[in-house]
DNA sequence: GACAATTAGTAACATATGTTACCAATCTGG
DNA sequence: CCAGATTGGTAACATATGTTACTAATTGTC
């Protein structure tokens, strides 16, 4: 990163030159990749896609859960979030269960084994965490992640 | 965001719970992925994919580039590029050269009509930026910017 | 200089992901 | 109630992306 990529032609005052290692919404997507990617390795042991994880942490998180509110909670589709529950179903770590009040909807939750594989891998997940943010001063984490949610709200609102 | 989701049966003293919303790794994916599907309006009138436009950008940077060089400064694969390269070409704006040095290496440039697009596409570019940005003070920008270097830093060497 | 090892790029294949269309259950307004 | 609009979920399709294997060009080594 920070490659030293001169920019020709600076522009005739109008207009800062697009530098795509400056350019901090291109860094967020990039560093957001390769964090993807590591992480992953902490599921492929356990046979887990990136949306079935995903699906378990949302899960993980109450008792029970509206398959609708996995899409809200998360950065996936309706589709990308079908096919993880039914795979998790499958695999037996997610039961499913029509809704009382409304039997369009499924709601779904842990079964034991779902809730120890979350346990593995979650631990995992929190130690990635540990490492990646090792080199960080206490104070650069606490301003990073507080612009982190401005930014989280700034992206909701339209702009 | 920060969705008050209450952390079920608190983890009897040995390890603090995993929260999806507290967790770093994946609130910078999440937010790489809002950025992203936004940032695509800016070019998607212009009929580019991403990886176009990602190589693009790389290219405008030098005079040349050579294709195995877009593949180490972006995140995406020889593969992704190859195809995006050859669509580009296709399109007529991006032109090939074999290297004198290497007849192995296409060396990229972007034609006239490329440069023009990737100029009207970065200075909208630019304006997401600023628009994504612009509720940040400075100091918190700046801020930002230097936590989104080491955490590159970090991710590049294997740990 | 010839032969194994490496590298740039691509083709062919497999898989993952997004889109559209659809069904069934629910809600709405008369 | 009972048409028509809406919503949760999925199937079928199209597209995008990653993987493996291959070709051609180059490098190193003896």
């Amino acid at each position: 990163m920070t490659v030293a990529c001169v920019s020709r032609k600076a522009p005739p005052g109008k207009r800062r030159a697009f530098v795509l290692g400056n350019f901090t919404p291109y860094r967020i997507v990039a560093l957001g990749h390769a964090i993807s990617g590591r992480l992953a390795q902490a599921y492929r042991d356990e046979n887990l896609t990136i949306p079935e994880w995903r699906v378990l942490a949302v899960i993980s998180q109450a008792d029970a859960v509206a398959a609708r509110d996995v899409v809200c909670k998360t950065p996936m589709d309706k589709m990308t979030v079908s096919r993880a529950v039914a795979s998790l179903e499958a695999k037996g770590f997610v039961a499913r269960a029509v809704s009382d009040a409304d039997r369009r909807v499924s709601m779904l939750s842990l079964s034991k084994e779902g809730r120890a594989l979350f346990d593995r891998v979650s631990a995992l997940a929190l130690d990635y965490e540990d490492a990646l943010l090792a080199t960080l001063e206490p104070e650069e984490a606490a301003a990073f992640r507080s612009v982190l949610e401005k930014l989280e709200v700034r992206i909701g609102e339209a702009f």
